[in-house]
DNA sequence: GTCCCTGCAAATCCTTTGCACTCCT
DNA sequence: AGGAGTGCAAAGGATTTGCAGGGAC
């Protein structure tokens, strides 16, 4: 167990993940981030979100778009992800009970974890559509 | 819509990857298939693999590894993801009913379709672990 | 003959890593 | 001082793409 030092850095990081409401990418971030460290480099973001994952203190979400994003928001629940404009939204709808209990009852190993994404096309871009 | 020729390539991919139980990777896949064309470009199977996707033939599994899973079976069913050696496996669970309903009520826009993973360590590396 | 499909290689995108230097503790 | 953290740039892995030639219709 390695010990954890302060950093300017992985904190800004932090605030600023948990201020946003959307499921940025580490590239989204870093855009963000360098209003406050121009300096700061992609890397560095990387490597925090990679520790802050390890810590259990976010979570990676891998929706299928060819770059992980990330949640602030470790407590258990279901995301949306629009297929057009790609962005993903907290679903605040109930643990499902029956999946809960399929993951107890599964025979292929241990259940430790499980992500449920609902894919199709958000309000905003339906809208936009209609023009 | 544009018309779609016939392509050996094509076939020996489709049937490739009906042939495995489990999901490969496109570069499994290439792997596999250069048995019977040895001069198939790893770009071919990229390139067919995901017109198969489009045309809704086959499914694509981002299950968060880094690299997309190919699977065969486009009927809706759940998977298993082992951490440790990284196979994904089907799950034979019955579809959530609630999650189904969710989907309908879903406030932020259509739900197309839906993923669910479920992630741990299958019973073949606890076995091992145990050693 | 036309146009889709292929092999090949280069390009692109995302993420990780090595290194010298800086900043916590 | 010691070692974790940083910026930078290069490396790495997965996937896509441009192009000239080949095959289906």
């Amino acid at each position: 167990m390695k010990t954890l030092k302060y950093s300017r850095q992985r904190e800004s990081i932090k605030a600023c993940l948990m201020g946003r409401k959307d499921h940025p990418t580490a590239d989204a971030l870093y855009t963000s981030i360098r209003e406050q460290f121009p300096n700061i480099s992609l890397g560095t973001v990387y490597r925090n979100l990679n520790l802050l994952v390890e810590l259990g203190e976010i979570r990676k979400l891998s929706c299928g778009d060819g770059t992980d994003h990330f949640d602030y928001d470790t407590s258990p629940h279901y995301h949306y992800v629009c297929k057009k404009c790609g962005k993903i939204l907290d679903l605040d709808m109930e643990i499902s009970g029956s999946l809960e209990a399929a993951a107890r009852e599964c025979q292929k190993g241990t259940v430790e974890e499980h992500t449920v994404f609902f894919y199709g096309t958000c309000c905003n871009c339906l809208q936009e559509e209609s023009h």
